[in-house]
DNA sequence: CAGATATTGACAGTGTACTGACTATATGCA
DNA sequence: TGCATATAGTCAGTACACTGTCAATATCTG
């Protein structure tokens, strides 16, 4: 008999949303949601990305970045400029207050994976990173790692 | 210096993601979601539960779960009976093809977790659903399990 | 029994995620 | 150069997932 209880996809979207939930109420302040921060995080590693950039890094559908550059622009944290030389496309830059919300937003993060992981040992988290990095991949990456 | 690409949170909304798409693709077919899907392995568990009670055990909202009901309505594979003590309830029932379905989409469930795992061993499947059982719970669980 | 309180389900609104179609612009090739 | 093709971003449509609010109905308490 099939127990949908015991099934991965089904404990992955429960520890997923458990995780978003945590995540959200801790950035809560800053009127951000997980993957709004998300999409600023790309911009600190790297500003000026394009939307189609940021949507491959960040493996996001194009007409979801669309979205949240969108409310990201309205709360005055990134701004559209236009591309130098392809007039088709923005790049995004973080404003003054996109770059200084790292500090702060960085900590709520850390404050929520404590919450959120506080049940596994540090051993059991690497285990956990490693194999949702695995799960993540699309397969192809290491089917033929060498060729 | 913030690196999201290591980021638990981040990692497991992408491990989520790709394995939605894969069980979604699976039961495409049947014209079924993988949330879909999952109210009716309820359903085979045990028939004739409330919305409030499907929205317990799946650990879904219960303004998602009536949404969901609607379209597994539509589609003729449950539906809404009057609660025969609480005016106020419906009672969700299997159609005849919504219990015949069990076989296949079972299968198909199969598929998708293999397809999804394959990078991973059995032990390592595992020891990933100990862990997501772990990151799901809101803690009280285990916090006074003999009190 | 009557009034306070809780519960069931619906609805409106917001945000994420994806599909498919569309416009405008770039680019590659004959 | 000029046409076919590809790409960047948008929009419309569908489905989750959640919040907050509301009406109808149960239940608890005095």
């Amino acid at each position: 008999m099939y127990d949908i209880n015991t099934s991965i996809g089904f404990l992955l979207s429960k520890a997923y949303q458990r995780g978003w939930a945590i995540m959200r109420e801790e950035i809560e302040p800053y009127d951000l949601t997980p993957p709004q921060f998300g999409l600023l995080a790309f911009l600190w590693l790297q500003d000026g990305l394009t939307q189609v950039e940021l949507s491959e890094k960040g493996q996001i559908d194009r007409t979801t970045i669309g979205g949240l550059v969108d409310r990201l622009e309205k709360i005055g944290l990134v701004e559209r400029r236009q591309h130098p030389q392809d007039r088709r496309a923005y790049k995004i830059h973080l404003t003054e207050r996109g770059r200084d919300l790292e500090g702060p937003l960085v900590e709520c993060a850390g404050r929520s994976v404590a919450k959120f992981t506080k049940g596994l040992n540090d051993q059991e988290v690497s285990e956990l990173r490693r194999m949702l990095n695995i799960l993540r991949e699309e397969g192809s990456v290491y089917e033929m790692p060498s060729c």
